[in-house]
DNA sequence: GACAATTTACCGACCGGTAGGTAAACCGGT
DNA sequence: ACCGGTTTACCTACCGGTCGGTAAATTGTC
Protein backbone atom coordinates (compact mmCIF):
# COMPACT_ATOMS: atom_id res chain seq x y z
CA UNK A 1 0.00 0.00 0.00
CA UNK A 2 2.68 2.61 0.49
CA UNK A 3 1.00 4.83 2.68
CA UNK A 4 2.60 7.63 2.08
CA UNK A 5 2.93 7.83 -1.51
CA UNK A 6 1.75 11.47 -2.48
CA UNK A 7 0.16 11.60 -5.77
CA UNK A 8 2.62 14.35 -6.98
CA UNK A 9 0.19 15.42 -9.89
CA UNK A 10 0.83 17.50 -13.14
CA UNK A 11 1.44 20.65 -11.65
CA UNK A 12 3.61 20.55 -8.32
CA UNK A 13 7.12 21.85 -9.35
CA UNK A 14 6.16 24.95 -10.57
CA UNK A 15 4.87 28.20 -9.70
CA UNK A 16 1.73 27.75 -11.73
CA UNK A 17 1.29 24.86 -9.56
CA UNK A 18 1.14 26.52 -6.28
CA UNK A 19 -0.83 28.63 -7.69
CA UNK A 20 -3.27 26.08 -9.07
CA UNK A 21 -3.41 24.39 -5.49
CA UNK A 22 -3.78 27.27 -3.34
CA UNK A 23 -6.71 28.59 -5.68
CA UNK A 24 -8.51 25.25 -5.54
CA UNK A 25 -8.43 25.03 -1.71
CA UNK A 26 -9.82 28.49 -1.44
CA UNK A 27 -12.86 28.21 -3.85
CA UNK A 28 -12.90 24.81 -2.06
CA UNK A 29 -13.95 26.32 1.00
CA UNK A 30 -15.54 29.59 0.14
CA UNK A 31 -17.45 28.06 -2.82
CA UNK A 32 -16.48 29.30 -6.85
CA UNK A 33 -18.45 32.60 -6.99
CA UNK A 34 -17.77 33.56 -3.81
CA UNK A 35 -14.29 33.47 -4.18
CA UNK A 36 -12.74 37.01 -5.93
CA UNK A 37 -9.60 36.85 -8.11
CA UNK A 38 -8.18 39.83 -5.82
CA UNK A 39 -8.67 36.85 -2.76
CA UNK A 40 -7.01 34.19 -4.41
CA UNK A 41 -4.22 36.45 -5.50
CA UNK A 42 -3.89 38.18 -1.56
CA UNK A 43 -3.65 34.19 -0.37
CA UNK A 44 -0.43 33.98 -2.99
CA UNK A 45 1.02 37.55 -1.60
CA UNK A 46 0.09 39.15 -4.92
CA UNK A 47 -1.75 41.56 -6.38
CA UNK A 48 -4.73 41.04 -8.95
CA UNK A 49 -3.00 41.87 -11.96
CA UNK A 50 -0.02 39.73 -10.45
CA UNK A 51 -1.86 36.60 -10.53
CA UNK A 52 -3.09 37.70 -13.58
CA UNK A 53 0.40 37.13 -15.39
CA UNK A 54 -0.01 33.39 -14.20
CA UNK A 55 -3.55 32.87 -15.68
CA UNK A 56 -6.14 33.52 -18.39
CA UNK A 57 -8.98 33.96 -16.35
CA UNK A 58 -11.34 32.86 -14.26
CA UNK A 59 -12.87 30.38 -16.00
CA UNK A 60 -9.68 28.63 -17.28
CA UNK A 61 -8.21 28.99 -14.11
CA UNK A 62 -11.48 26.40 -13.09
CA UNK A 63 -10.63 24.45 -15.69
CA UNK A 64 -7.01 23.77 -14.84
CA UNK A 65 -8.03 22.99 -11.44
CA UNK A 66 -10.51 20.44 -12.77
CA UNK A 67 -8.40 18.74 -15.05
CA UNK A 68 -6.09 18.57 -12.39
CA UNK A 69 -8.51 16.68 -10.56
CA UNK A 70 -9.73 14.61 -13.20
CA UNK A 71 -6.12 13.05 -13.56
CA UNK A 72 -5.90 12.61 -10.22
CA UNK A 73 -8.55 10.51 -10.25
CA UNK A 74 -7.60 8.77 -13.50
CA UNK A 75 -3.68 7.94 -11.61
CA UNK A 76 -5.03 7.03 -8.51
CA UNK A 77 -8.46 5.31 -8.48
CA UNK A 78 -8.83 4.40 -12.52
CA UNK A 79 -5.27 3.47 -13.34
CA UNK A 80 -4.77 0.96 -10.73
CA UNK A 81 -7.82 -1.10 -10.88
CA UNK A 82 -7.66 -1.81 -14.46
CA UNK A 83 -5.25 -4.14 -14.25
CA UNK A 84 -7.60 -6.24 -11.71
CA UNK A 85 -9.06 -9.18 -13.82
CA UNK A 86 -11.92 -10.05 -10.84
CA UNK A 87 -14.70 -7.95 -11.00
CA UNK A 88 -15.63 -7.53 -7.67
CA UNK A 89 -11.49 -7.14 -6.58
CA UNK A 90 -11.80 -4.25 -9.28
CA UNK A 91 -14.69 -2.61 -7.69
CA UNK A 92 -13.33 -3.18 -3.94
CA UNK A 93 -9.95 -0.87 -5.35
CA UNK A 94 -12.47 1.52 -7.12
CA UNK A 95 -14.21 2.58 -4.09
CA UNK A 96 -11.58 2.28 -1.98
CA UNK A 97 -8.98 4.28 -4.04
CA UNK A 98 -11.57 6.69 -4.62
CA UNK A 99 -12.80 7.01 -0.81
CA UNK A 100 -9.35 7.19 0.44
CA UNK A 101 -8.30 10.34 -1.97
CA UNK A 102 -11.30 11.98 -0.64
CA UNK A 103 -9.94 11.83 2.81
CA UNK A 104 -6.91 13.17 1.96
CA UNK A 105 -5.88 16.76 1.33
CA UNK A 106 -6.48 16.53 -2.39
CA UNK A 107 -9.76 16.49 -1.63
CA UNK A 108 -10.68 20.35 -2.21
CA UNK A 109 -9.79 20.32 -5.92
CA UNK A 110 -11.98 17.18 -6.28
CA UNK A 111 -14.46 18.28 -4.45
CA UNK A 112 -14.47 21.59 -6.99
CA UNK A 113 -15.08 19.22 -9.58
CA UNK A 114 -17.53 17.86 -7.80
CA UNK A 115 -20.11 20.72 -7.13
CA UNK A 116 -18.57 23.77 -9.70
CA UNK A 117 -19.02 22.78 -13.48
CA UNK A 118 -21.52 26.06 -13.54
CA UNK A 119 -18.62 28.19 -13.55
CA UNK A 120 -17.15 26.76 -16.53
CA UNK A 121 -17.43 27.88 -20.18
CA UNK A 122 -19.06 25.55 -22.55
CA UNK A 123 -16.64 23.72 -24.20
CA UNK A 124 -14.85 23.51 -20.85
CA UNK A 125 -17.84 21.83 -19.56
CA UNK A 126 -17.95 19.43 -22.04
CA UNK A 127 -14.92 18.51 -21.58
CA UNK A 128 -15.01 17.61 -18.23
CA UNK A 129 -18.40 16.38 -18.33
CA UNK A 130 -17.24 13.87 -21.22
CA UNK A 131 -14.03 12.66 -18.55
CA UNK A 132 -16.40 12.27 -15.50
CA UNK A 133 -18.91 10.16 -17.95
CA UNK A 134 -16.17 8.18 -18.72
CA UNK A 135 -15.59 7.39 -15.32
CA UNK A 136 -19.16 6.95 -14.84
CA UNK A 137 -19.20 3.93 -17.24
CA UNK A 138 -16.06 2.67 -16.51
CA UNK A 139 -17.61 2.09 -13.02
CA UNK A 140 -20.89 0.97 -14.51
CA UNK A 141 -19.70 -1.56 -16.80
CA UNK A 142 -17.88 -2.97 -13.87
CA UNK A 143 -20.68 -3.83 -11.97
CA UNK A 144 -22.43 -4.88 -15.47
CA UNK A 145 -19.15 -7.31 -15.29
CA UNK A 146 -20.06 -8.42 -12.04
CA UNK A 147 -23.55 -9.27 -13.01
CA UNK A 148 -22.62 -11.25 -16.17
CA UNK A 149 -21.13 -13.66 -13.15
CA UNK A 150 -24.11 -13.42 -10.80
CA UNK A 151 -22.37 -11.84 -8.43
CA UNK A 152 -24.44 -8.54 -8.78
CA UNK A 153 -28.15 -7.87 -6.88
CA UNK A 154 -30.49 -7.31 -9.46
CA UNK A 155 -30.08 -3.78 -9.67
CA UNK A 156 -30.15 -1.40 -12.69
CA UNK A 157 -26.37 -1.10 -12.88
CA UNK A 158 -26.96 2.58 -13.85
CA UNK A 159 -28.57 3.75 -10.55
CA UNK A 160 -26.22 1.41 -8.77
CA UNK A 161 -23.70 3.24 -10.38
CA UNK A 162 -24.68 6.72 -9.03
CA UNK A 163 -25.66 5.34 -5.79
CA UNK A 164 -21.72 4.32 -5.08
CA UNK A 165 -20.72 7.86 -6.84
CA UNK A 166 -22.83 9.20 -3.86
CA UNK A 167 -21.76 7.35 -0.94
CA UNK A 168 -18.45 8.29 -1.80
CA UNK A 169 -18.33 11.56 -3.02
CA UNK A 170 -20.63 12.75 -0.24
CA UNK A 171 -17.24 12.12 1.89
CA UNK A 172 -16.11 15.14 0.72
CA UNK A 173 -18.90 16.85 2.27
CA UNK A 174 -18.89 15.94 5.60
CA UNK A 175 -15.30 13.77 6.59
CA UNK A 176 -12.88 16.07 8.63
CA UNK A 177 -9.06 15.03 8.82
CA UNK A 178 -8.85 16.78 12.22
CA UNK A 179 -12.29 15.31 13.71
CA UNK A 180 -12.70 11.94 15.87
CA UNK A 181 -12.72 9.53 12.71
CA UNK A 182 -9.27 8.32 11.46
CA UNK A 183 -9.40 8.08 7.46
CA UNK A 184 -8.56 4.97 6.95
CA UNK A 185 -11.67 3.64 9.73
CA UNK A 186 -14.13 5.82 7.41
CA UNK A 187 -12.57 4.59 4.02
CA UNK A 188 -13.14 0.96 4.90
CA UNK A 189 -16.52 1.49 6.46
CA UNK A 190 -17.73 3.10 3.30
CA UNK A 191 -15.69 0.25 1.02
CA UNK A 192 -17.70 -2.39 3.26
CA UNK A 193 -21.20 -0.63 3.27
CA UNK A 194 -20.77 -0.36 -0.71
CA UNK A 195 -19.49 -3.81 -1.47
CA UNK A 196 -22.28 -5.45 0.76
CA UNK A 197 -24.97 -3.18 -0.93
CA UNK A 198 -23.96 -4.25 -4.58
CA UNK A 199 -23.21 -7.68 -4.00
CA UNK A 200 -25.43 -11.15 -4.27
CA UNK A 201 -26.10 -11.95 -1.08
CA UNK A 202 -24.89 -16.09 -1.45
CA UNK A 203 -20.54 -16.34 -1.85
CA UNK A 204 -18.97 -13.14 -1.18
CA UNK A 205 -15.58 -14.43 -1.67
CA UNK A 206 -14.24 -17.63 -0.97
CA UNK A 207 -16.41 -19.29 -3.57
CA UNK A 208 -16.63 -17.99 -7.21
CA UNK A 209 -16.31 -20.22 -10.13
CA UNK A 210 -19.09 -22.88 -9.00
CA UNK A 211 -21.90 -20.29 -8.61
CA UNK A 212 -21.78 -19.36 -12.36
CA UNK A 213 -23.01 -22.97 -13.55
CA UNK B 1 -54.01 16.07 -7.92
CA UNK B 2 -56.05 15.31 -5.11
CA UNK B 3 -55.19 11.34 -4.22
CA UNK B 4 -52.18 11.52 -4.72
CA UNK B 5 -51.33 13.90 -1.38
CA UNK B 6 -49.12 16.28 -2.91
CA UNK B 7 -46.64 17.20 -0.06
CA UNK B 8 -49.06 20.99 0.43
CA UNK B 9 -46.33 23.00 2.08
CA UNK B 10 -46.57 25.95 4.17
CA UNK B 11 -46.86 27.92 1.06
CA UNK B 12 -48.44 27.01 -1.65
CA UNK B 13 -51.70 29.28 -2.21
CA UNK B 14 -50.99 32.77 -2.41
CA UNK B 15 -48.35 34.97 -4.63
CA UNK B 16 -45.73 34.48 -1.99
CA UNK B 17 -45.94 30.71 -2.33
CA UNK B 18 -45.43 31.04 -5.90
CA UNK B 19 -42.66 32.83 -5.82
CA UNK B 20 -40.65 30.86 -3.68
CA UNK B 21 -41.37 28.04 -5.38
CA UNK B 22 -40.67 29.61 -8.67
CA UNK B 23 -36.90 31.00 -7.00
CA UNK B 24 -35.81 27.79 -5.95
CA UNK B 25 -35.90 26.56 -9.51
CA UNK B 26 -33.67 29.18 -10.91
CA UNK B 27 -31.94 29.21 -8.00
CA UNK B 28 -31.76 24.49 -7.77
CA UNK B 29 -30.74 25.31 -11.71
CA UNK B 30 -28.24 28.27 -11.38
CA UNK B 31 -26.92 28.18 -8.42
CA UNK B 32 -27.50 30.94 -5.14
CA UNK B 33 -24.85 33.43 -6.23
CA UNK B 34 -25.08 33.36 -10.14
CA UNK B 35 -29.16 33.42 -9.93
CA UNK B 36 -29.93 37.68 -9.62
CA UNK B 37 -32.86 38.66 -8.04
CA UNK B 38 -33.79 40.65 -11.26
CA UNK B 39 -32.97 37.19 -12.44
CA UNK B 40 -35.76 35.95 -10.41
CA UNK B 41 -38.35 38.84 -10.91
CA UNK B 42 -38.03 38.69 -14.41
CA UNK B 43 -39.45 35.05 -14.22
CA UNK B 44 -42.40 36.29 -12.57
CA UNK B 45 -43.14 39.10 -14.60
CA UNK B 46 -42.29 41.29 -11.97
CA UNK B 47 -39.07 44.14 -11.88
CA UNK B 48 -36.76 43.86 -8.91
CA UNK B 49 -38.56 46.21 -6.89
CA UNK B 50 -41.71 44.38 -7.45
CA UNK B 51 -40.06 41.28 -5.98
CA UNK B 52 -38.56 43.23 -3.26
CA UNK B 53 -42.00 43.96 -2.24
CA UNK B 54 -42.50 40.21 -1.58
CA UNK B 55 -39.22 39.38 -0.14
CA UNK B 56 -36.36 41.08 2.28
CA UNK B 57 -33.63 40.37 0.68
CA UNK B 58 -31.60 37.60 -1.10
CA UNK B 59 -30.87 35.69 1.69
CA UNK B 60 -34.38 35.77 3.77
CA UNK B 61 -35.50 34.32 0.14
CA UNK B 62 -32.95 31.46 0.29
CA UNK B 63 -33.17 30.80 4.23
CA UNK B 64 -37.64 30.67 3.16
CA UNK B 65 -36.83 28.47 0.66
CA UNK B 66 -34.73 26.32 2.88
CA UNK B 67 -37.07 26.14 5.75
CA UNK B 68 -39.87 24.99 3.03
CA UNK B 69 -37.28 22.16 2.20
CA UNK B 70 -36.97 20.87 5.79
CA UNK B 71 -40.71 20.88 6.97
CA UNK B 72 -41.29 18.59 3.49
CA UNK B 73 -38.19 16.69 5.05
CA UNK B 74 -40.18 16.47 8.58
CA UNK B 75 -43.67 16.06 7.23
CA UNK B 76 -42.71 13.12 4.65
CA UNK B 77 -39.81 11.30 5.76
CA UNK B 78 -39.83 11.44 9.68
CA UNK B 79 -43.12 12.00 10.76
CA UNK B 80 -44.07 8.88 8.90
CA UNK B 81 -41.27 6.77 10.38
CA UNK B 82 -41.25 8.22 13.74
CA UNK B 83 -44.61 5.49 14.65
CA UNK B 84 -42.34 2.67 12.99
CA UNK B 85 -41.22 0.68 16.15
CA UNK B 86 -39.09 -1.55 14.20
CA UNK B 87 -35.59 -0.24 13.43
CA UNK B 88 -35.37 -1.77 10.27
CA UNK B 89 -38.66 -1.15 8.90
CA UNK B 90 -38.03 2.52 10.15
CA UNK B 91 -34.50 2.47 8.18
CA UNK B 92 -36.94 1.63 5.05
CA UNK B 93 -39.23 3.94 4.85
CA UNK B 94 -36.71 6.46 5.93
CA UNK B 95 -34.70 5.70 2.93
CA UNK B 96 -37.42 5.21 0.85
CA UNK B 97 -39.63 8.18 1.79
CA UNK B 98 -36.65 10.70 1.61
CA UNK B 99 -35.48 8.97 -2.30
CA UNK B 100 -38.81 9.21 -3.25
CA UNK B 101 -39.29 13.07 -2.05
CA UNK B 102 -36.11 13.67 -4.33
CA UNK B 103 -37.69 12.06 -7.54
CA UNK B 104 -40.45 13.81 -7.77
CA UNK B 105 -40.63 17.95 -8.38
CA UNK B 106 -40.22 18.81 -5.47
CA UNK B 107 -36.71 18.29 -5.49
CA UNK B 108 -35.49 21.84 -6.49
CA UNK B 109 -35.76 23.00 -2.85
CA UNK B 110 -34.36 20.29 -1.33
CA UNK B 111 -31.41 20.28 -3.61
CA UNK B 112 -30.59 23.70 -2.56
CA UNK B 113 -31.09 22.68 0.45
CA UNK B 114 -27.82 20.13 -0.14
CA UNK B 115 -25.47 22.75 -1.48
CA UNK B 116 -26.37 26.69 -0.39
CA UNK B 117 -26.10 27.05 3.28
CA UNK B 118 -22.90 29.00 2.23
CA UNK B 119 -25.58 31.97 0.61
CA UNK B 120 -27.40 32.19 4.54
CA UNK B 121 -26.60 34.96 6.96
CA UNK B 122 -24.92 33.52 10.61
CA UNK B 123 -28.14 32.94 12.50
CA UNK B 124 -30.09 31.67 9.43
CA UNK B 125 -26.77 29.21 8.91
CA UNK B 126 -27.68 28.31 12.14
CA UNK B 127 -30.96 27.61 12.33
CA UNK B 128 -30.58 25.24 9.31
CA UNK B 129 -28.07 23.15 10.35
CA UNK B 130 -29.63 22.30 13.64
CA UNK B 131 -32.28 20.96 11.39
CA UNK B 132 -29.70 19.17 9.60
CA UNK B 133 -28.19 17.57 11.88
CA UNK B 134 -31.84 16.95 14.19
CA UNK B 135 -32.17 14.29 10.83
CA UNK B 136 -28.94 13.03 11.05
CA UNK B 137 -29.07 12.38 14.32
CA UNK B 138 -32.48 11.00 13.92
CA UNK B 139 -31.22 9.01 11.20
CA UNK B 140 -27.97 8.03 13.62
CA UNK B 141 -29.90 6.49 16.34
CA UNK B 142 -31.70 4.72 14.46
CA UNK B 143 -28.71 2.61 12.76
CA UNK B 144 -27.63 2.57 16.73
CA UNK B 145 -31.00 0.65 17.56
CA UNK B 146 -30.28 -1.55 15.00
CA UNK B 147 -27.25 -2.16 16.13
CA UNK B 148 -28.39 -2.72 19.38
CA UNK B 149 -30.83 -5.64 18.03
CA UNK B 150 -27.57 -7.09 16.49
CA UNK B 151 -28.76 -6.31 12.80
CA UNK B 152 -26.05 -3.62 11.84
CA UNK B 153 -23.29 -4.52 10.27
CA UNK B 154 -19.81 -3.60 12.32
CA UNK B 155 -20.19 -0.07 10.97
CA UNK B 156 -19.64 3.39 12.60
CA UNK B 157 -23.14 4.78 12.45
CA UNK B 158 -21.40 8.20 12.06
CA UNK B 159 -19.71 6.49 8.57
CA UNK B 160 -22.56 4.56 8.07
CA UNK B 161 -25.43 7.46 8.15
CA UNK B 162 -23.40 10.11 5.91
CA UNK B 163 -22.94 7.21 3.31
CA UNK B 164 -26.59 6.58 3.74
CA UNK B 165 -27.55 10.07 3.08
CA UNK B 166 -24.93 10.82 0.08
CA UNK B 167 -26.23 7.91 -1.72
CA UNK B 168 -30.24 9.27 -1.60
CA UNK B 169 -29.12 12.85 -1.44
CA UNK B 170 -27.10 12.23 -4.88
CA UNK B 171 -30.33 11.29 -6.43
CA UNK B 172 -30.72 14.99 -6.86
CA UNK B 173 -27.71 15.76 -8.82
CA UNK B 174 -28.28 12.84 -11.32
CA UNK B 175 -32.23 11.45 -11.78
CA UNK B 176 -34.20 12.85 -14.44
CA UNK B 177 -37.59 12.46 -14.32
CA UNK B 178 -38.47 12.76 -18.21
CA UNK B 179 -35.53 10.04 -18.70
CA UNK B 180 -34.80 6.40 -19.18
CA UNK B 181 -35.59 5.14 -15.53
CA UNK B 182 -39.12 5.44 -13.78
CA UNK B 183 -39.02 7.14 -10.20
CA UNK B 184 -39.93 4.37 -8.39
CA UNK B 185 -37.91 2.18 -10.20
CA UNK B 186 -34.50 4.36 -8.09
CA UNK B 187 -36.27 4.35 -4.88
CA UNK B 188 -36.89 0.72 -5.06
CA UNK B 189 -32.82 -0.38 -5.90
CA UNK B 190 -31.45 2.65 -4.08
CA UNK B 191 -33.71 1.20 -0.89
CA UNK B 192 -32.54 -1.94 -1.48
CA UNK B 193 -28.61 -1.16 -1.70
CA UNK B 194 -29.13 1.13 1.48
CA UNK B 195 -30.35 -1.50 3.72
CA UNK B 196 -28.22 -3.99 1.98
CA UNK B 197 -24.97 -2.04 2.72
CA UNK B 198 -26.49 -1.87 6.60
CA UNK B 199 -27.93 -4.88 7.52
CA UNK B 200 -25.35 -8.30 8.80
CA UNK B 201 -25.45 -10.77 6.60
CA UNK B 202 -27.93 -13.22 8.16
CA UNK B 203 -32.20 -12.95 8.68
CA UNK B 204 -32.89 -10.24 6.39
CA UNK B 205 -36.35 -10.01 5.62
CA UNK B 206 -37.73 -9.63 1.72
CA UNK B 207 -37.56 -6.17 0.93
CA UNK B 208 -41.21 -5.26 0.10
CA UNK B 209 -42.61 -4.44 3.32
CA UNK B 210 -44.13 -0.84 3.10
CA UNK B 211 -44.69 -0.78 -0.52
CA UNK B 212 -47.88 0.82 0.40
CA UNK B 213 -47.81 4.50 0.67
C1' DG C 1 -74.57 53.04 -3.97
C1' DA C 2 -71.49 56.97 -4.06
C1' DC C 3 -67.30 58.49 -2.87
C1' DA C 4 -63.24 59.61 -0.11
C1' DA C 5 -59.49 57.17 2.31
C1' DT C 6 -56.49 53.66 2.30
C1' DT C 7 -54.06 49.61 0.92
C1' DT C 8 -52.18 46.40 -2.56
C1' DA C 9 -49.16 45.54 -6.05
C1' DC C 10 -46.26 47.11 -8.65
C1' DC C 11 -42.57 50.24 -11.84
C1' DG C 12 -38.59 53.57 -13.50
C1' DA C 13 -34.62 55.57 -12.03
C1' DC C 14 -30.96 55.31 -9.49
C1' DC C 15 -27.05 54.40 -5.81
C1' DG C 16 -23.06 52.36 -3.48
C1' DG C 17 -20.15 48.77 -3.99
C1' DT C 18 -17.55 45.15 -6.03
C1' DA C 19 -16.31 41.91 -9.54
C1' DG C 20 -13.41 40.50 -13.57
C1' DG C 21 -10.23 42.30 -16.35
C1' DT C 22 -6.57 45.48 -18.61
C1' DA C 23 -2.94 49.15 -19.96
C1' DA C 24 1.09 50.83 -18.82
C1' DA C 25 4.65 51.80 -15.86
C1' DC C 26 8.28 49.82 -12.84
C1' DC C 27 12.12 47.02 -11.01
C1' DG C 28 15.70 43.73 -10.09
C1' DG C 29 18.75 40.37 -12.09
C1' DT C 30 21.74 39.06 -15.90
C1' DA D 1 19.72 46.99 -22.33
C1' DC D 2 16.60 43.57 -21.78
C1' DC D 3 12.95 40.86 -19.84
C1' DG D 4 10.25 38.09 -16.43
C1' DG D 5 7.54 39.35 -12.85
C1' DT D 6 5.07 42.68 -10.47
C1' DT D 7 2.57 47.00 -9.26
C1' DT D 8 -0.48 51.28 -9.69
C1' DA D 9 -4.31 53.02 -11.56
C1' DC D 10 -8.16 52.33 -13.81
C1' DC D 11 -12.53 50.71 -16.68
C1' DT D 12 -16.89 48.55 -17.43
C1' DA D 13 -20.55 45.65 -16.09
C1' DC D 14 -23.52 44.22 -12.97
C1' DC D 15 -25.48 43.22 -8.40
C1' DG D 16 -28.33 43.90 -4.22
C1' DG D 17 -31.13 47.16 -2.64
C1' DT D 18 -33.88 51.66 -2.13
C1' DC D 19 -36.67 55.84 -3.28
C1' DG D 20 -40.49 58.11 -4.97
C1' DG D 21 -44.36 57.43 -7.25
C1' DT D 22 -48.88 55.32 -9.14
C1' DA D 23 -52.95 52.60 -11.20
C1' DA D 24 -56.20 49.63 -9.48
C1' DA D 25 -58.56 47.40 -6.01
C1' DT D 26 -60.58 47.49 -1.33
C1' DT D 27 -62.75 49.41 2.60
C1' DG D 28 -65.31 52.54 5.58
C1' DT D 29 -68.97 56.05 5.87
C1' DC D 30 -73.12 58.20 4.88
Amino acid sequence: MTATARPRALFDDDRTGFIYRTAARIIYEKGFDATSMSEIAEALDLTKPGLYYYVKGKKELLFSIMQFAMNLLDSEVVEPSKVIGDPEERLEIIIRQHARLLTHDEAGALAILIDEDAGLSDEHRDEIVNRKRAYFEYLRLTLEELRSRGRLRPLDSTVAAFSLLGMVMWIARWYDPKGRLAGERVVQDVTEIALAGMLSAESSKPISLAQAL
